[in-house]
DNA sequence: TGTACATCAGTGAACGCGCGTTCACTGATGTAC
DNA sequence: TGTACATCAGTGAACGCGCGTTCACTGATGTAC
């Protein structure tokens, strides 16, 4: 396991991290191949003994974000248990929580422009993300009257909607207004006001 | 008038226009200067008459999207009056339908990651924007009893958030997916939900 | 109406650059005997 | 334990490309007289 000399051990995850490392500091646009390749101390040519090339390595990137997002909301949902009302919440805080600690993954997931259709192995793991948060919102959702009770695949994209919103325009400095107001407790109060809209928790709370 | 000749007539808009279309197909990244010229019949050189380089073009094409933008939700707010409710829908419903109708521009304004501080105009443009929003939602909210009632610019963000989610997830095919629901029908049933839980329309209406 | 001239929007050639990708190669590693 | 050899992860040089930008220029346009 050294990583010195002529093999470099585990170049494969090397150029992941560094991909990961330059999408956050310059945006998917500002990602090249050949400056992952340096910063993981190896040739451009190198890379292609491990990818197909430039996209496939950001896809590799995106796959591995999916993966630790589905088992970040997993974890936070199993947590809340067995309240629906508590899974759900920490679900939703999850999704923040965790386009706050990997910017590099989520740009490359929701923001480098490549297809979640791309290969089978991404298409898995976002679909399994996705699962998580609809588990959530049927279980939930499974305390309102069915006469008045929406699909659950429309409440959780509401919650995935707002959630990403807030990411896009208040969790991230680009638009180049400071946010009004801290993500965290505007992703909160949206949530729960929408809960309220839908009767699962009390007007006056 | 002529459009024929040594002199184009009006190459400044035709590059604007040229730069739009170019970015709603391939997006921010795909945009290049030369492309622009080329398609606006014109050396590369000659833009550097009109913008100072490839990012102060974007720029323009951004700000006469907050310009249209801005047009467009004062003047559904302005239809919706004097019903404070009405003129909030119609505001949330032109969002969507500008996003729809101008990709290029919304592309350009949201995630080209240009910021709006660029440029004096540009920010001016883009604060009149959000002052719409924000009129649309403090006429709505004062009807909520102080005590309870959110600030305005929350309340604001709050469905600013959600649009832009469903636009990005939902209005667009790059994630590969396809939506579930209509966006429309998402945005309209999520705002419904949040005026629910803000007591501003009957729970059973 | 005709001529001289100033203006300035466009040309076209050139630049240096870094990109993604290919190729024949080399040398480190690990295994068979 | 030592030697021969197959494997294959990396090298380094080369490629063609299109990019954004600069520069001295040219020729169309419009105005003054």
């Amino acid at each position: 396991m050294s990583k010195r000399g002529y093999h470099h051990g585990n170049l494969r995850q090397a150029l992941v991290e560094a991909a990961l490392r330059l999408i956050e500091q310059r945006g998917p646009t500002g990602f090249t191949l050949s400056e992952a390749a340096k910063q993981a101390g190896v040739t451009p040519a190198a890379v292609y003994r491990h990818f197909e090339g430039r996209e496939d390595l950001i896809a590799e990137a995106a796959r591995q974000g999916y993966e630790m997002f589905a088992d970040l909301m997993q974890y936070a949902y199993d947590k809340g248990q067995p309240s629906a009302l508590a899974a759900f919440e920490a679900t939703g805080r999850a999704y923040l929580a965790f386009a706050r600690k990997y910017p590099g993954q989520y740009i490359a997931m929701f923001e480098s422009g490549i297809s979640v259709n791309r290969n089978p192995e991404l298409a898995a793991a976002a679909a399994r993300a996705r699962g998580v948060l609809e588990q959530a919102a049927a279980d939930l959702s499974r305390r309102i009257p069915p006469e008045k009770r929406p699909p659950a695949s429309m409440f959780s994209a509401h919650i995935w909607a707002l959630s990403h919103g807030v990411v896009e325009l208040f969790a991230r400095n680009s638009p180049g207004t400071a946010s009004p107001f801290p993500p965290e407790d505007l992703l909160e109060s949206g949530i729960g006001i929408y809960l309220r809209g839908l009767g699962l928790i009390a007007p006056d709370d």
